[in-house]
DNA sequence: TCGGTATGTTCTCTTTTAGTTCACCTTTTG
DNA sequence: CAAAAGGTGAACTAAAAGAGAACATACCGA
């Protein structure tokens, strides 16, 4: 997924960002990298904001995130778990208590409508939802990213409520994992042993699959968006 | 995510809150940063509120709210973990305030995004929303009808937060009051003496308007979808 | 209700720091 | 070999920050 150099760029921003809550500089990523030039950086940067590792707000000056780790085999089990804990902290034990009126519900993290996944991931935040806007089964959020459901008015960014089922009637808006690895936001479509997964803008084409290439996770019940 | 000053002022927020339970004044932030000018710490907060990590009351004094902390999630590995939460230092040990995680707004009735209002109060109604939603004045809730709004995904049926203000930037979408009995939900813009509604929807037309016959009632702020 | 104190908000200026783009060249890789 | 990823430098634009002053608002007590 990285190339060698981006991966070092991920990496120092990660560190710098635990270190002291600042992200660095363009500058100081170039003399972190050995680089005599910004553009490079800039170019990096770019790379690994596409590929969905890390966030910025445009023209904003150290406005840089980290939403999500490369891949780390191994290591997985002990030493994360123990992490895992720690860091999940005592609000994990005690998810959703709360009234009536709202429910909190984990945020998994984000979902490119439009191409590859990411669906997973840890990161113990919570959205609130008016209770109202839930299904029946569990629910979870996810952030939406792209714009592939635009004309159903579905826009990059904005947080969806998913409801846990496997089943999803024709024509319902679904988390589809197709081969096991890729989940999408998309209108399924039933037609005969194959399935479709219709994106709602007219420069993404349908997806037609084997039934048993595509194994739905969620079905959309809700949707909430922030105007800044 | 920060700048170095950005970050500063965030910890000193956050530890005045943890300590004694009452947010600094602009004049104490002002002190606490070196500085001798209150307009810096302004733009401070804003830069603070603009990336999410607090909340505030317009011309509200002591008003301020920390909803997160800089996040250093992403857990790389044990290591970095354990490296990550000593350089967090105390403020780890209180690691977020973030109480009310939802709130009650009432429900105002339907707006009508084509045409006329329907300023129905319905003093019963009342919806919860997500408490990083609200913008900063009084909020209330309005159910969109119709679908004049459809290129900027805002459909017939979804309720809209909308934040009480009268005075709103070029660009925001606004509750406009035309001629004291006409509300619709559009996009602002000025131009000279007048003023222009601007629908997103290509069949429908913008209206241009003197000054004087717009009354700008309320910002939005936050959407919310149910689907059924 | 009036006035005063404490606070928050805007504006204008100025300096410093940081992000963006471009044209052109080199290296790595499939 | 061609495409993609990297590297360089420079010009340009924009954001962050500091200062100081005028102004607006909330709140409290007489």
């Amino acid at each position: 997924m990285l190339t060698a150099k981006q991966h070092q760029l991920l990496v120092f921003i990660q560190e710098r960002l635990a270190e002291n809550g600042v992200s660095p500089s363009f500058d100081e990523m170039k003399d972190a990298l050995g680089l005599k030039s910004k553009s490079g950086v800039h170019r990096l940067v770019n790379a690994l904001e596409e590929r969905g590792f890390i966030r910025r707000m445009a023209n904003r000056a150290r406005a840089l995130e980290v939403i999500k780790m490369p891949e780390k085999p191994a290591t997985t089990t002990a030493s994360n778990v123990v992490a895992g804990n720690f860091g999940a902290s005592p609000k994990a034990a005690t998810p959703a208590p709360q009234e009536d009126h709202s429910i909190e519900i984990p945020l998994h993290g984000r979902i490119a409508a439009g191409t590859p996944i990411e669906a997973l991931e840890n990161r113990d935040s919570f959205v609130s939802v008016p209770h109202g806007m839930l299904g029946r089964g569990n629910c979870y959020a996810l952030e939406v990213s792209g714009d592939s459901m635009i004309e159903l008015g579905i826009l990059d960014g904005d947080t969806v409520v998913i409801e846990s089922t496997e089943v999803a009637r024709d024509g319902e808006v679904v988390v589809a994992l197709v081969d096991r690895e890729e989940a999408t936001l998309k209108t399924l479509r039933r037609n005969g042993r194959f399935i479709e997964l219709v994106p709602a803008n007219r420069d993404y084409k349908t997806q037609v699959l084997e039934a048993d290439r595509v194994k739905v996770q969620g079905r959309l019940v809700g949707l909430l968006r922030t105007y800044h």
